[in-house]
DNA sequence: AACGCTATCAACCGCTTTAGC
DNA sequence: AGCTAAAGCGGTTGATAGCGT
């Protein structure tokens, strides 16, 4: 399913990730955040270019984001976003959090492109069935009530009742609430859809609550380097917004 | 069992955008 | 304003799992 290993003229990896490298990577970045993404394989004793630990992070390592099954309201929210967005796979993945662009993209060309086709086709069929009856009898009332047909016929529904399954903020894991999620409220706040970022509002007004369960994953997680050393040192000014969050509770930890 | 075909998805590539000077 | 480097983004590729014949 992957790409085979390879290193190429210039000793860069390319292909899978091994599992060492993954925790070299997520190791180094949980420590010292992506203070620069060219420069950082350097660092942190990678063979591999910037962009690929880049992507990798982003799309596999990074805290929060899920794998794994699409529910029925991810998919119509998708489909619906498409609609609004075309393929702006960053634009629809910042209205789903936990998943990346590049798992939306896929997921789309390999199962709602489909799904969106039929869709449309039986929606038109249904259509030309609906003027039919029309035509025979335009004094007969319809009545549907199932989420579905409310979701074809108010789109706004469905976006608010997909939402619902991203509300819940802890269904989601720690580190997606506090990271993704705030990503998520701020790329959006000129977006035209703008009921699905009100279920955050609380977020922004509610006083912060300290997640500490940041600290349990960066106790738990053995590969986390035990000291310093076992990393190069960048500069700590170059120090990543959500990094500073955990050494603040590294901090803490260290205190208590 | 063996083969071919299809679906899946991680990863790559190249173009565009953004930031810094 | 123009240049350069870095980051971001979307399209595409390629290996392999799984299914059908």
């Amino acid at each position: 399913m992957v790409r085979a290993p390879s290193v190429d003229k210039n000793g860069v990896k390319k292909g899978a990730w091994s599992e060492e490298e993954d925790n070299k990577l997520r190791a180094y970045v949980l420590r010292y955040g992506h203070w620069n993404w060219r420069q950082l394989p350097k660092f942190a004793g990678l063979s591999r270019c910037g962009k690929s630990c880049r992507l990798r992070w982003m799309n596999y390592l990074k805290p929060g984001v899920r794998r794994g099954k699409y529910t029925i309201e991810e998919e119509d929210l998708i489909i619906k976003l498409h609609e609004q967005y075309g393929n702006r796979w960053s634009a629809i993945a910042a209205k789903l959090p936990g998943r990346t662009d590049n798992d939306i993209k896929n997921h789309w060309h390999t199962h709602l492109k489909k799904r969106n086709k039929q869709t449309q086709l039986s929606e038109r069929s249904q259509n030309m069935d609906d003027a039919d009856q029309n035509e025979q009898s335009s004094a007969m009332s319809t009545s549907g009530s199932s989420t579905d047909q409310k979701r074809e016929m108010d789109p706004n529904a469905s976006a608010a009742d997909s939402l619902d399954a991203y509300t819940d903020i802890s269904s989601l894991s720690c580190d997606s609430t506090l990271f993704d999620c705030v990503d998520w409220v701020a790329d959006d706040s000129n977006s035209s859809v703008e009921s699905l970022t009100e279920p955050f509002e609380s977020f922004w007004t509610e006083p912060f609550a300290l997640d500490t369960s940041f600290s349990n994953y960066i106790s738990v997680d053995p590969w986390l380097p035990s000291t310093e050393e076992e990393f190069l040192y960048p500069f700590s000014s170059f120090l990543d917004d959500g990094i500073d969050c955990f050494h603040e509770l590294n901090n803490r930890k260290g205190d208590d």
